[in-house]
DNA sequence: TTCATTTTAGAACAAATGTACTAAGTTTTA
DNA sequence: TAAAACTTAGTACATTTGTTCTAAAATGAA
């Protein structure tokens, strides 16, 4: 009892700080944010600050745990629910969206998986899932015929491989390459890596993923 | 006459650095190797190197110029032979390796282009030649019956664009994900990029790729 | 209220880094 | 050979960073 109050209470500077590092590492990139940084933006002490997180490094870990949970919803709703084509399209949509929120991650994603092994391992660990759920939907979208059986040997094997580089790496190659805004970027890489099925639509996929489009241009 | 002797003096030590810093740099990441670490691993005073490199971004800024202009000799020859689909593969290949001997520039890549603008602009420009070139080599291989006409609107820019971001990313993708050789990396990730091709093939053109498959394999 | 716990501020430390400067040594030029 | 230019070593400095410690303040429980 007491022990849910005192989190309660411990949680909002804690959370505070998360918030606010959020904010600076996505704007200058989490090696150029220092404790004291975060601490001056926050108008508290170092000293409080490194009560809380001892380095950067804990905070980064924080927010990769963040990441990490909120990537998982998505996920788990196209397991519960019939993976349906345009189902999936959204969900993954949705990841992107949440990738770009904890951007810096992803942007210096090496570097940092270099320095924190736990985030590293775990993040290993989270890509074969998504290749085993990619898999799956797969399977699920070829025997209700939007698309059409793997055309060559690996085919879907490599499409997947070349998806999964596509969706750990758009955030670095917007921030170099990209010129507009962030809700332009997403959808940009996003429809670039849904793009990676194109070949292999069905008649049917294709008019599915058409009436996608019409529902964006009206929307837009 | 006295300038050319004066280079080729000067430059001794100041390869030596460059040879130096791009082993250690590949080695332990351009971040966490100071202008002392290199002075000491190369037994020279810190004095010395900061006289020929005032710090470390000026070598990894010499160390990119080494890059870039490795990495256009194979796109050189590609403009002046006839653009073959083999030739094409192999080149691409050939750059692939370049990219792997100065691995820590793409590593981090983001990060460098972020501290030193002169990079990052020769980059961004360096792409852009490289997307036409595709374009161009795409053209070729279309009128030469290697690859079919674009089967639905934007098919071969999508194709171009995913294909720029596997090269770019490789790398780091391969430095979390990839366990082998670096010799299998490159293989690796070479094939994943060559095969978006794959699905746009006629049979022309998938009978080439199954021969340089043979090839290899007779070779292995 | 009173006491124990948690939170905060502030100062101080050691380590590392780029940078600058000086003087000695080496090489090149005239 | 003598002078000029270039190279090297060594030292020192200011700055920044994570980290630690102490004491005061705030908060909660009894």
């Amino acid at each position: 009892m007491f022990y849910f109050i005192y989190l309660s209470q411990g949680m909002k500077t804690k959370d505070r700080i998360l918030r606010e590092a959020l904010a600076l590492f996505n704007q200058q990139g989490s090696d150029d944010v220092s404790l004291r940084a975060i601490a001056r933006s926050m108008d508290i002490s170092v000293g409080n600050l490194a009560y809380h997180y001892a380095n950067t490094d804990r905070i980064i870990e924080a927010l990769y745990l963040e990441l990490a949970e909120k990537m998982d919803q998505p996920i788990k709703e196209v397991e519960e629910q019939d993976p349906e084509f345009l189902l999936m399209v959204r969900l993954s949509r949705k990841n992107f969206e949440i990738m770009y929120q904890y951007r810096f991650i992803l942007l210096d994603f090496t570097r940092i998986a270099r320095r924190i092994p736990s985030i590293r391992d775990h993040f290993i660990q989270l890509i074969e899932q998504r290749k085993l759920q990619f898999r799956f939907i797969l399977a699920q979208l070829e025997t209700t015929g939007v698309i059409i059986p793997e055309p060559f040997p690996e085919a879907y094997t490599k499409m997947i491989q070349r998806s999964l580089v596509i969706g750990d790496y758009w955030i670095p190659h917007a921030h170099i390459h990209f010129e507009g805004t962030a809700e332009e970027a997403i959808s940009y890489y996003h429809q670039l890596m849904i793009s990676e099925i194109e070949p292999y639509l069905s008649e049917k996929g294709r008019a599915k993923l058409t009436e996608l489009h019409k529902v964006r241009s009206i929307k837009a």
